[in-house]
Parts: C-alpha cells; sequence; structure tokens
DNA sequence: TTTTAAATGAAAATCATTTTCATTTATAAA
DNA sequence: TTTATAAATGAAAATGATTTTCATTTAAAA
C-alpha cells in the first residue's frame, strides 16, 4: 500500500482509511464494480458512509490512474483497478464471465497508425485496444 | 437508401419516414450525436416527435449495426453512422474537434493476440479498437 | 379492404449520478 | 502538541438521461 499512499500524496489527495479500503477491495478481488457494489461493501466496514463520497472516490482514482472506467454492460459505468497506473502505454483485458479485469503493455498499433491515418485522412492522437474473453480460472471451470 | 429499407426489412422492422430521416441526418452529417441531438432535429421535421422514439429507434440501429455507440464527453452515450454494417469486421475512428466518425477495415490485432494470451491467460473472444484524432477538415482549419 | 403486430406520443417513472452545504478530518504550520 | 486550513465527507435533495406504460396510430401482411 505504500505505493498507493505515496499516489495519493502526489495527487494532493489525502490519505484516509475509508480510499484505503477503497483500494484494497479493488486490489484483491481484481474485478470491476459498479459504484454501487463499493458502496455495499463499504457499509460493511464503516457505519457512516455516503454513495456520493464512492463516486467521489472513483473518479479521483481514475484521474490519477489508480482505476480504469469500463463499459460493462447494460450502459452502467464499472471500474476496475489498473496496475500500471499511468506510467506505461497499457491496454485492459476484461474476462465477461467472473468481471476479471487486468492490464498488459505489449502493443503493435504503432505498426498500423500509418496506414490508418492515410486512408481515413486523420491524424491519430489516441488509440484504445479493449479485449474481453475469458480468464484462467473461468476456463477451468472455477 | 434501398440499402436501408433492406436493412430495416432484413431485421423485422418497419420502414417509417421518421426512421429515414433519422439515418439520412447521420449520413449527411458523418459525426456522432446525442439522442437529444437528434431530437432537436427531428422536431423540425415531424410535428409530433417523442425523444423517447428516438431512443427506442438509436438502439435499434445500433443492434443491426446501422449506427456504432461511442463513449464521448461527459459519460454520455452517442450515436455515430457505421458504413460497415456489421458485416465486416472494422474500427472506428472519430475527430475530437468535430465530431466526425468514420470506420477502417484494417486491423493487425491477429498478429497480437496469441502473445496477449499468454501473457494474460485470457481466451480473448472479441477486441475493441478505438481511435482519436483530427480529422482533415479540420486538420485544414475548416 | 381487413387484420395484426409494430411503432409512436405523452406522461410518468426510474435510477444513476451530481450538487449543496454543514460538519468532520487529515495534515501543514506554528 | 496545538492550531489553522483546506480537503473530505454525509445527508438530503436535485439533476437529468433513459425507460416504461399505455392508449393510439400506422406499416404491411393477409
Amino acid at each position: 500500500m505504500e505505493k498507493y499512499k505515496k499516489l495519493l500524496k502526489e495527487n494532493g489527495l489525502k490519505i484516509t482509511p475509508k480510499r484505503f479500503a477503497i483500494i484494497s477491495y479493488f486490489l484483491k478481488n481484481n474485478k470491476y464494480f459498479t459504484p454501487y457494489e463499493i458502496w455495499k461493501f463499504m457499509k460493511k466496514k464503516f457505519k457512516k458512509i455516503g454513495l456520493p463520497t464512492i463516486y467521489r472516490n472513483l473518479e479521483q482514482f481514475e484521474k490519477i490512474g489508480i482505476l480504469t472506467r469500463v463499459e460493462g454492460e447494460e450502459n452502467r459505468f464499472y471500474y476496475g483497478i489498473c496496475k500500471k497506473t499511468n506510467k506505461k502505454h497499457h491496454h485492459h483485458i476484461i474476462c465477461t464471465s467472473c468481471h476479471k479485469i487486468s492490464d498488459f503493455e505489449i502493443c503493435n498499433f504503432g505498426q498500423l497508425k500509418k496506414q490508418v491515418e492515410e486512408i481515413t485522412e486523420f491524424d491519430i492522437k489516441e488509440h484504445h485496444l479493449f479485449l474481453k474473453g475469458i480468464c484462467q480460472n473461468c476456463k477451468k471451470g472455477v
């Protein structure tokens, strides 16, 4: 958790037990959740905890790269842990079965970019690769 | 519009003037819009037109591949025309300046897939590449 | 034509998300 | 340690996009 303490501090966010609890929950599960789901969990640990606090924190965590927002089922936004934390170029993959989320650094878009720019006549500024699949545990039927 | 007439029919959707007006508007502009923006346009052409009708049609059009849904600014969902219409594998690129949307077919993810599967231990079922950039008109300052 | 299922408008409901504001708390300063 | 201050929070209410309901209209099959 030292890493996260440092990250919060670097970004001018105060270190609070609730923030650590949220981060720990994501780290422990490696799954993506809705703000509401996080709230349900947090209510078990803290007698006073409001849903807006969850929304506010998830948004801040995404901004500093601790979390990534994924568009899950039915038009809802979910958040999942991001181990790469803004530092390096990376993409995400989710398991459609158990909602596990992982990130990885390899990427070959650079080799395609020029061609796409020629075909579309756009100057490409960002690319986002998003993968869906089945994780190892789900493959094994866990 | 014959293409779209056929598509609607194939998918069991009735052919109505309002549906054509919506599709034409997307075809003419090549930009992505919110349901509300489509509604504002449609109100000029039809004295009776409800916002739920817009929502219902955009959702159906996306389902049959006429439109694609993009996550635009500020947590809203936008819709843009998709010329490839579900037939071929393709990806989308948007202009962050004028909201133009285009699709293209070239893709090199196949070459990366195996490596990502090894690293992440996922079986990859879908990949989505989403690009943002500046279109030709905006580059020229139009 | 007639029939039938889909499409629609209007109004209301839903529900995720955000805002407001008074209070609490982490942390920097003294 | 104590104090000061800005950030974080809870509670309640507001917002606003999206969906539902249901009676009516309309496209298209019979």
